[in-house]
RNA sequence: UGGGCUGUAGCCAAGCGGUAAGGCAUUAGACUUUGACUCUAACAUGCGCUAGUUCGAAUCUAGCCAGCCCAA
C-alpha cells in the first residue's frame, strides 16, 4: 500500500504543483486547507473609510485559498479536507503578534505559524487522519545526512526563494515525517509551468506575501482595533512620545512604539540633514531613538526561544553562519548557549494577554525547546539592524542548525 | 532705529548675470510568504516684497519687510 501524505493547500501555485509532485512519486495524497482566520471578523480589524473595491478584492482572494484547493484536487483525484485552526491561531500567531508589538518587539508570524500550525497541529491532524506525512510547497529540503545520523532540514536549491529562514522552529522528532516536493527546483518559473502544463488554472497566482491575516497590511489599524478589543490592555506602546537624536536631542514626536521598527527610515516624518533610521526603541521611556546608518549595525546579540534541529554538542562556542533576517544572507559568527539567569526583563509591563500566552507556552512541553538556555552570538561582522523580536536562524553550511527570538 | 549678517520648496542647502544642483521629508510603484531595508519615479514658471539696470536677474542697484549678531 503507497504511503499517505497529508498536504497542506493553500490554494496557490506551489502547493498545487506539490500535489502533482507527490502523486507522481506514488503516494497517496490528501489535500488539506488550513482555515487560519476568519474573514468577516477580519473586515472589521480595517478602518471605516476602506473603499468597497477593496474590500471586495479582499474578499476574492480568502475565498480563493479553499475554492483553488478544491479545485486542484478535484482535477487530480485526490480528497480535500477543510481543517479549522482559527482557535490555535488566534492564540498561537496572533495573539503573539498583538503582545510583541506591546512589548516594542517586532514579530515574525509566519514563525510563530509554521511553529505551531503547519509543523504542530496540522502534523496532528494528518497523524489521527492515519497519514504518514506531511508535506508543504516550501522551498526546503529535509534529507538523511549520514553525518548527522539523523533527518535533516537544509536550504533548497533555489536559493533565493529558500524558507528555511521560517523553519527552524519545528521540532526535529518530525522532519522524517516532512516531505518538501519542492526541494530540488531551482526556480519559481519550473513550478508554474508545471501547473500550467496540468491545466491547473493557478499558474498565474501571485506570490504570497504580507501579512496573511491583515488586511492590506494596515497592521497599524488592526492592533489598534484589538486594543480597543482588549480593555485592560491599555498599553504604553500605543500612546504618544518623544522621538531623540542617539545624541538626547529631542527631534520630534512619535505616535505610538507601534509604530515602528529597528532600521525603520521612512514615516518618521523628520527633516533632516542625513538618513534617519529607528536604533531602539525605548519602552520605558516611550522614546524612538533615531541616529544615522551607521549606528545601525552591531556584532552581539542574544536569542532565546531557542530551538534546535541538530543533536551536536552545543557546551561549547561553536562557528556557524547566521541569519538575522529573511532576506539577509548567513554569515559567520560564534555561538554560545548559556544558562538563563533571572533576566531583566520586566514582567511588569507586560499585558495581560500577553501573561495569558506565556502561561500557556508555559504548560506547553515542547522538548526542543530549551526554555532555560540563552543563546550568545558574535558576529564576524557587524549586522545591519539587528531587531528583538525577529529571529536569529544558525546554519552549518546547507544545514539549519536552529535558531531564536532576538532580545 | 550705530555697525554687521542673513532671507532659495515642509526642513537643510548649492547657485553669485544666461534661463532654479543635491540631500532629508512626503507621495506612488517595484522587490518581498514577517516587520524593515533597498530600488525606481514624482515633487519650486519660481529664489522675502516692491521698483529699477539689462537682450536676459535668484544673481547687479535702491527702498521696504522679517530674523540674527555685536556695540550702547
Amino acid at each position: 500500500m503507497n504511503k499517505k501524505v497529508l498536504l497542506g493547500m493553500s490554494g496557490g501555485v506551489d502547493s498545487s504543483v506539490s500535489a502533482i509532485l507527490l502523486q507522481k512519486q506514488g503516494y497517496e495524497v490528501i489535500g488539506a486547507t488550513m482555515q487560519l482566520y476568519d474573514n468577516s471578523k477580519k473586515m472589521n480589524c480595517s478602518k471605516e473609510e476602506k473603499s468597497e473595491e477593496a474590500q471586495n478584492e479582499q474578499i476574492d482572494a480568502d475565498d480563493s485559498s479553499i475554492t483553488d484547493a478544491k479545485k486542484v484536487c478535484e482535477k487530480l483525484g485526490i480528497e480535500h479536507h477543510v481543517i479549522d485552526l482559527r482557535e490555535e491561531f488566534q492564540k498561537r500567531v496572533i495573539n503573539h503578534f498583538i503582545c510583541s508589538y506591546a512589548c516594542a518587539k517586532t514579530p515574525n508570524p509566519c514563525v510563530e505559524c509554521n511553529k505551531y500550525m503547519k509543523f504542530q497541529a496540522f502534523y496532528k491532524i494528518a497523524q489521527e487522519l492515519g497519514c504518514d506525512y506531511i508535506a508543504t510547497g516550501h522551498y526546503a529540503k529535509i534529507e538523511y545526512s549520514e553525518k548527522y545520523k539523523q533527518y535533516v532540514l537544509t536550504k533548497s536549491k533555489a536559493d533565493k526563494k529558500d524558507q528555511t529562514y521560517f523553519l527552524y522552529g519545528i521540532e526535529k522528532e518530525i522532519l522524517p515525517h516532512i516531505l518538501f516536493p519542492l526541494a530540488e527546483f531551482t526556480e519559481k518559473e519550473e513550478i508554474r509551468k508545471i501547473a500550467e502544463e496540468n491545466r491547473l488554472g493557478v499558474a498565474k497566482k501571485k506570490d504570497s506575501q504580507e501579512v496573511c491575516f491583515i488586511p492590506d497590511n494596515d497592521y497599524v489599524g488592526f492592533l489598534e482595533h484589538h486594543q480597543a478589543l482588549e480593555r485592560g490592555c491599555v498599553n504604553q506602546s500605543y500612546q504618544k512620545g518623544k522621538i531623540v537624536l542617539t545624541s538626547g536631542e529631542v527631534l520630534g514626536e512619535h505616535n505610538g512604539l507601534i509604530h515602528y521598527t529597528i532600521g525603520q527610515r521612512r514615516g518618521l516624518g523628520i527633516a533632516y540633514k542625513e538618513p534617519l533610521y529607528v536604533i531602539r526603541l525605548d519602552s520605558d521611556k516611550n522614546e524612538v531613538v533615531v541616529g544615522t546608518e551607521k549606528e545601525l549595525y552591531s556584532t552581539d546579540l542574544e536569542a532565546e526561544e531557542l530551538n534546535f534541529l541538530l543533536n551536536i554538542d552545543l557546551t561549547k562556542p561553536i562557528e556557524v553562519q547566521a541569519k538575522v533576517r529573511y532576506r539577509a544572507k548567513a554569515t559567520e559568527a560564534i555561538l554560545m548557549l548559556e544558562d538563563k539567569k533571572n533576566d531583566g526583563y520586566n514582567r511588569e509591563n507586560v499585558s495581560k494577554v500577553e501573561k495569558d500566552a506565556s502561561e500557556n507556552e508555559e504548560k506547553k512541553i515542547n522538548k526542543s525547546v530549551q526554555k532555560n538556555k540563552i543563546a550568545k552570538v558574535t558576529f564576524k561582522e557587524p549586522q545591519r539592524a539587528v531587531t528583538p523580536g525577529q529571529s536569529v536562524v544558525f546554519y552549518l553550511g546547507d544545514v539549519v542548525l536552529g535558531g531564536g527570538k532576538i532580545r
